[in-house]
DNA sequence: ATATTTTTTTAGATTTGTCTAAAATTATTT
DNA sequence: AAATAATTTTAGACAAATCTAAAAAAATAT
């Protein structure tokens, strides 16, 4: 696997991020995503497209190809090894992890993210939940949805909360609500939306309909492949 | 503190190792220590001089101020706590933490070298023995050791002489051997204890028992061979 | 102390990644 | 469908870091 500069993994990165909503990726959606202009992200693109990372047609929008999202998929373990790295080694809180890791991504060397994953006990997902790319490039896939979206008496596991701020977090510590727990719905009221949830088996309590809008929970994860398709190197 | 490049780092730690306690550093030895040109080392070392972290007059060499020294211990506290980890917990061997340290230690985020020094136990040496600056940039100074002690081909700081006569002084003057200069020991003779030292890459001279034991130097981890085998510290 | 060699600096070019401003293309509105 | 708006690309400029080749300065040798 070739070495990439530091800003190319970053609109790789951005770019795969950005598909998963739909299927190709504006101009102008990455140059705001990455906080550039977008005359700056045609001229990468013309560059990636080289070195045949994306398929590029001019004012077409572009996406990832295989040999792309292979390296993404690499930038994306070591983003999220090294967040788990961060929280459950070094005591970071949630929302700190992030922005360390945006740096130590960029160390790209295959030996080291693979013995820190060997050390960190091969984890499975960081700790926003976010699933972490095996050796070979292979995530699990698990379709994260809203807990509002939940059908009842669905055990799914908590995975990602969107807000990260001090006052979310103290509500779902005094609720005992963290990720990975796994919880089911019991029962929703139209009159605020609000619902009875329940962990495990221990009684039902009531959550507002703020809170779970801000609560994401995935059933059982699939295994992908890497990639688009199916080119070994 | 501010920020630094890569590129920047890399000359400021460069100078650091090259640099004796009160020498300067040549153009050309930073080039070859750095495997780049002369040319771009003047270039960097204007840049340097302007931001106040090196001491530079054209064709005088240079010297990092007290403002570079403090860079650079922050840079070599990073590359050595990583050197740590790599070897304590990811079971790197020895002679492989240095390569990849040498990208790490660009990540420069003061919690995260913090926070890594404290889970690591504050360590106080590098696998290879070399003191690791602590959050302040204090660094434990190698034990002073006659040279008389100092083992064949290991460059060793002369730190202090015992005896201050003006005898010694003025053979010392004539040897070029001053406070800070880097020798090594090249050969013994059992017959008188007579030694072949070499100060740098100059050609070895010789020096009596009497003036050897007089001598002590440390194996100062600020200072390195700077001939082929740059293990680079 | 001159001449020669070595070292260092300057001058100008190159690469990467960015930008602004203007032109080209596509999308939307009337 | 023509006019207008939005998006995207091109063209040209710039900063960082590097290089080569040539000039300048310092060190060394004759």
């Amino acid at each position: 696997m070739l070495n990439y500069s530091t800003s190319e993994e970053n609109y790789i990165k951005a770019i795969f991020h950005l598909q998963r909503q739909d299927g190709t990726v504006t101009t102008n959606e990455l140059a705001n995503e990455l906080k550039t202009k977008p005359a700056s992200v045609t001229d990468m693109m013309k560059k990636l497209k080289v070195k045949k990372l994306l398929h590029y047609q001019p004012y077409q929008g572009f996406r990832l190809s295989s040999e792309g999202s292979k390296v993404a998929l690499g930038i994306v373990r070591r983003h999220r090894l090294w967040e788990f790295f961060l929280a459950e080694k070094l005591k970071f809180s949630w929302d700190e992890v992030h922005e360390v890791a945006e740096d130590l991504e960029h160390v790209s060397n295959k030996k080291l993210i693979d013995k820190l994953d060997e050390f960190l006990g091969f984890p499975r997902v960081d700790p926003h939940g976010d699933p972490i790319p095996d050796a070979n490039g292979r995530i699990e896939i698990s379709k994260k949805i809203c807990l509002t979206e939940l059908p009842f008496n669905t055990p799914a596991n908590v995975s990602s909360v969107s807000d990260q701020s001090s006052e979310i977090l103290e509500l779902l510590e005094h609720k005992k609500i963290t990720i990975g727990v796994k919880l089911e719905v019991k029962k929703k009221f139209d009159f605020d939306n609000s619902m009875e949830v329940r962990i495990g088996r221990q009684p039902a309590f009531t959550i507002s309909k703020e809170l779970a809008q801000n609560i994401f929970v995935t059933s059982s994860p699939t295994l992908l492949p890497n990639g688009e398709g199916k080119k070994n190197k």
